[in-house]
DNA sequence: TTTCCTGTTAGTGT
DNA sequence: AACACTAACAGGAA
């Protein structure tokens, strides 16, 4: 699930409510274990009676500051959740899209943070690719160092946007966009969102783009990550905010996931095909 | 029932 | 080097 919109709302979530909050125990599921770093065991022993001090981003990894020269580092690749339960729990029954499980806690608990105020952090993960990594703050930007610009950072420019078309010329945009180490925390939803309002096939060449197809895209980067941060992100699946609540973007996707459905813009009938082993949605009249 | 699909990305093979 | 493909895992849809 979760590209930059999603990791940036569930750390906004977060934010305004782990910081300040005392470890009192750790539960990590036994099949998890293997991944969790540097180990299990020292994760745990490490941890007990840290406090957490802020909450961060980079690219789609969340990054805790932890009370001491230490972080978490947390990726949830495809199927991973933060779910942040306070000691008085309502009920959570914020849409669980999988079937038989609406009701938070569930079964796909991987990891859970018992807080010492009784608030509980449930890391949720029903494919179990995700990971959670303790790493010394001084080693973070090592850590880190494979990723592009953040879309918006100032080094993200249109000159360095430019030229990194200019030097993967031969590479389809979509391939490009989707790199981490060119341009950090897009994925397949929103890479195909980019290229339907720049009017941009998916699998067009780079060096066939017109100077005003990558103002476009440049623009359009920013833009489709803004209204989807608004929009607390895209629930295709399994993804939920740090309230247990599914995001709103997906009721405005103009082509992702939409193949063999009719253009909003234009009525013809959208079409896919893969790139980089994604599928990719496009309208073959809207894009070029 | 079986087959194919899915938000990521590291690793392997061509 | 550049690219394509698969595995990691689990469940939903057809």
């Amino acid at each position: 699930m979760p590209e930059l919109p999603e990791v940036e709302t569930i750390k906004i979530g977060l934010a305004g409510k782990v910081p300040g909050k005392k470890i009192r125990a750790i539960w990590i599921e036994p099949s998890f274990k293997k991944k969790i770093s540097p180990s299990a065991g020292k994760f745990l022993r490490f941890l007990n009676g840290k406090k957490f001090t802020r909450v961060k981003r980079r690219a789609k990894i969340l990054v805790f500051e932890l009370n001491f020269d230490y972080s978490i580092l947390v990726h949830l690749k495809m199927t991973g959740q933060l779910v942040y339960y306070p000691k008085k729990g309502k009920a959570l029954t914020g849409g669980h899209p999988i079937k038989g499980h609406e009701n938070q806690p569930d079964r796909f608990a991987r990891v859970i943070f018992q807080f010492t105020d009784g608030a509980q952090l449930y890391y949720n993960d029903v494919r179990k690719f995700g990971y959670l990594k303790l790493i010394k703050n001084q080693d973070i930007e090592k850590e880190f160092a494979e990723f592009g610009p953040e879309p918006f950072d100032k080094e993200f420019s249109q000159a360095y946007f430019n030229d990194l078309l200019e030097k993967n010329k031969n590479k389809k945009i979509k391939s490009i966009l989707l790199e981490q180490n060119l341009i950090a925390g897009l994925g397949n939803i929103y890479t195909d969102e980019v290229c339907f309002y720049s009017g941009v096939r998916p699998d067009r060449r780079s060096k066939d783009l017109s100077r005003v197809k990558k103002t476009k895209l440049y623009l359009n980067i920013k833009k489709v990550l803004t209204k989807a941060i608004k929009y607390q992100g895209t629930s295709v699946s399994t993804y939920l905010n740090s309230d247990g609540a599914e995001g709103k973007y997906q009721k405005v996707l103009k082509v992702y996931g939409r193949h063999g459905e009719i253009c909003k813009k234009c009525g013809k009938q959208i079409e896919k095909i893969k790139i980089s082993g994604r599928t990719s949605s496009y309208c073959p009249k809207c894009q070029s």
